[in-house]
RNA sequence: GCGCCUGUAGCUCAGUUGGAUAGAGCAACGGACUUCUAAUCCGUGGGUCGCGGGUUCGAUUCCUGCCAGGCGCGCCA
């Protein structure tokens, strides 16, 4: 179950590209001549119209060519299925109508393609020709633009809200994960041309922080000596008596004897203002930081949630019945309909949710993005229910939901409870695996899949770990580009580049390292043959892709997995190729190879917000 | 009972929006450091893609019915 956002991201035939720089952390927009494929796409169109107009094919309506990287190298770079697509309105066998393409692309070859075949039941197979690759490569390098994506969001609006947990107790694995997805995919819709809004939304009335209060307040008094009661539904957790304690520090012992209605209030806003601060400090050591954090309060305190409800109701999509307030949420796509106002008046958390989503959309943003813990899905339908209420697009809300954490060590399973007050916090996790193993792991897998979290895994420094893994491989090059350094290999302006000067492009500019490197600008890539060479320089070329159907598809899992295979690609070639050798020639396209390969790993790390070290 | 998610190698999981002979890591076994980092690499074996139907040129992918596991089904938050 994908989004679908075609209606949102028009690809437009010649797309700006965007080049984010990691320094600033602000985007640029670069034009240049878009992907291979793009290219490639361009020629196929060009055939399918020189087909129909002279006749050749006579399909009224031609479905979108669309070109794949096929699995199988065996297969060319490139593939499409557009024969078998149109064989049946053509009347003909589908090779045949490839046969047909072939010939008028044959016409209008621009001199990249090497070779085309048709196989299987009728794909046509584009190998582009080594030099075209090369040359791709050497442009998009020179230019900086080899991380550079399409400009999909066309800078539109689009908010995350992620985390949300609410200020009632510490963040434990599994609001970790919601957290590394989330900044992760607004890292990446950033990169593809969209203005991003991350949103925490704190849910800071009601209820449960008057029990929360109340746990407080209770638990101030029995560190005063009285003897309470402590009922089971108020918060169990140890963070509540160090809170008492802490109110008993700052404000004295003389809150006992005021009437209990009157300081609890006091306790909760105390208490839940604390929880949020320890939140807000664990997630910044984690790496993730909002552009606001919304409370549900002000919704209320503004009148936002009456105005919502009274839009609903004119909208004759709610009701009252047993003196309570329903929304007709069943009319729109909801099992049962919703109660927003309860007997006797109080709001649910329903009714502040419409208004919060209400105001969303008042804020102006086109594209809003939920993430939630799996356990909440249930409450999906009444959402969008509110959606389409206020006449928005489905399409322009989307929940993604995230599934659990398990967390283990090696083969013990540690296990957690809510209710019991046995979570473990994300910020034990992180102290003890680091912020670049966490973030990592928690995106190694689809959101829809549940996640073991192998804690003594995520600590261990061997390729069976994938951050260190991919991590090793950034500092493997830097450390050939050191030791190119130290052989007086890289040069600018006829000088030789000091040490020093190498290790501040390799942390700060490594962009800048192609301008250094032996041959300059116009460095001959011819030397890159071997197919792990071109295999390697293919999968460079294929990262902007990448990203974008990462963000297309909101699955950021999809940047772990690549990272992993070009780190492996690398790793392989270095234990079978000497890069800095006695050979100029190679030494100079491999460098520029290598050079190639950290740009890729920094930029991805860098959107996975893991460090990339020089060293290790 | 109803709804959502999941089911792929012994284990943990990918699988390019429906493509061709389904991949990777771990675990097992055997190899590679006088070299730019062995925190690495190379080789070997391993499959009824939970099961049955359907849709079509073509299904791990979409639809449907079962089976198994997880989660959720309040005028709770």
């Amino acid at each position: 179950m994908r989004p679908s956002w075609s209606k949102w991201s028009p690809i437009t035939t010649s797309p700006s590209r965007i080049t984010a720089s990691s320094s600033t952390g602000c985007a640029q927009i670069v034009r240049n001549e878009g992907t291979m494929k793009d290219r490639l796409l361009e020629l196929l169109r060009a055939a399918l119209q020189e087909a129909l107009r002279n006749g050749s094919l006579r399909t009224l309506n031609p479905p979108p060519v669309i070109l794949e990287r096929p699995r199988d190298p065996a297969h060319g770079d490139f593939s499409t299925n557009l024969a078998m697509l149109l064989a049946g309105a053509e009347k003909k066998s589908p090779r045949a109508v490839a046969e047909i393409l072939l010939r008028h692309l044959g016409e209008k070859n621009s001199g990249i393609i090497e070779r085309t075949q048709v196989a299987g039941p009728g794909f046509i197979n584009f190998t582009v020709r080594r030099d075209v690759w090369m040359q791709e490569f050497r442009r998009k390098a020179l230019a900086g633009t080899l991380c550079a994506t399409a400009n999909l969001g066309q800078g539109r609006k689009i908010q995350v809200e992620f985390v949300s947990a609410n200020p009632t107790g510490p963040l434990h694995v599994g609001h970790g994960r919601g957290a590394a997805v989330g900044d992760v995919l607004a890292n990446i819709l950033k990169k593809v041309g969209w203005d991003v809004f991350r949103e925490y939304y704190i849910n800071d009335t009601g209820k449960q922080i008057e029990t929360l209060g109340r746990s407080t307040y209770l638990r101030y008094l029995e560190l005063l000596g009285r003897s309470v009661e402590f009922p089971p539904d108020c918060y169990q957790g140890d963070y509540i008596v160090e809170i008492a304690r802490e109110i008993r520090n700052r404000h004295g012992d003389g809150l006992a004897d005021k009437p209990e209605s009157e300081v609890v209030p006091f306790f909760a806003k105390f208490t839940a203002d604390w929880i949020l601060e320890g939140i807000r400090k664990d997630l910044e050591n984690f790496g993730v930081s909002f552009d606001c954090w919304f409370s549900e309060a002000s919704l209320h305190a503004r009148g936002e949630v009456e105005q919502a409800l009274e839009e609903i109701r004119k909208k004759g999509l709610a009701y009252e019945q047993d003196g309570a307030l329903w929304v007709k949420s069943s009319d729109l796509g909801d099992e049962k309909d919703r109660v927003a106002v309860r007997q006797g008046g109080e709001t649910t958390y329903y009714a502040a949710d419409i208004a919060y989503l209400r105001d969303k959309y008042r804020r102006g943003f086109e594209r809003i993005i939920d993430i939630w813990g799996a356990d909440h899905h249930g409450y999906v339908p009444r959402v969008n229910a509110a959606v389409q209420a206020f006449d928005h697009p489905p399409e322009s809300f989307h929940v993604l939901l995230v599934q659990l954490v398990t967390l283990r060590r090696g083969r013990e399973v540690i296990s957690m409870s809510t209710r019991s007050g046995t979570f473990v916090e994300l910020a034990e996790v992180v102290r003890e695996v680091g912020t670049d193993a966490a973030r990592f792991f928690f995106l190694t897998r689809r959101c829809d899949s549940p996640l073991d979290f192998d804690l003594e895994l995520a600590k261990q420094k061997s390729a069976d770990n994938p951050v260190f893994y991919v991590q090793y491989a950034h500092a493997r090059v830097c450390s050939i580009l050191r030791t190119a350094a130290e052989r007086g290999l890289l040069r600018q302006g006829g000088e030789t580049v000091s040490a020093s000067r190498v290790e501040e492009m390799l942390a700060q500019q490594p962009q800048e390292l192609f301008g250094v490197l032996p041959g300059g600008a116009e460095v001959d890539l011819a030397g890159l043959e071997e197919a792990e060479e071109v295999g390697l320089v293919k999968e460079i070329l294929a990262y902007p892709d990448l990203v974008e159907g990462s963000g297309e598809t909101l699955e950021p899992h999809r940047l772990t997995c690549y990272l992993q295979e070009v780190a492996g690609l690398f790793h392989g070639y270095y234990n079978r190729t000497r890069v800095v050798s006695e050979d100029p020639g190679k030494t100079a396209c491999r460098l520029f190879l290598v050079t190639g390969i950290l740009q890729i790993l920094r930029d991805g790390l860098a959107l996975l917000g893991v460090s990339a070290p020089r060293s290790m």
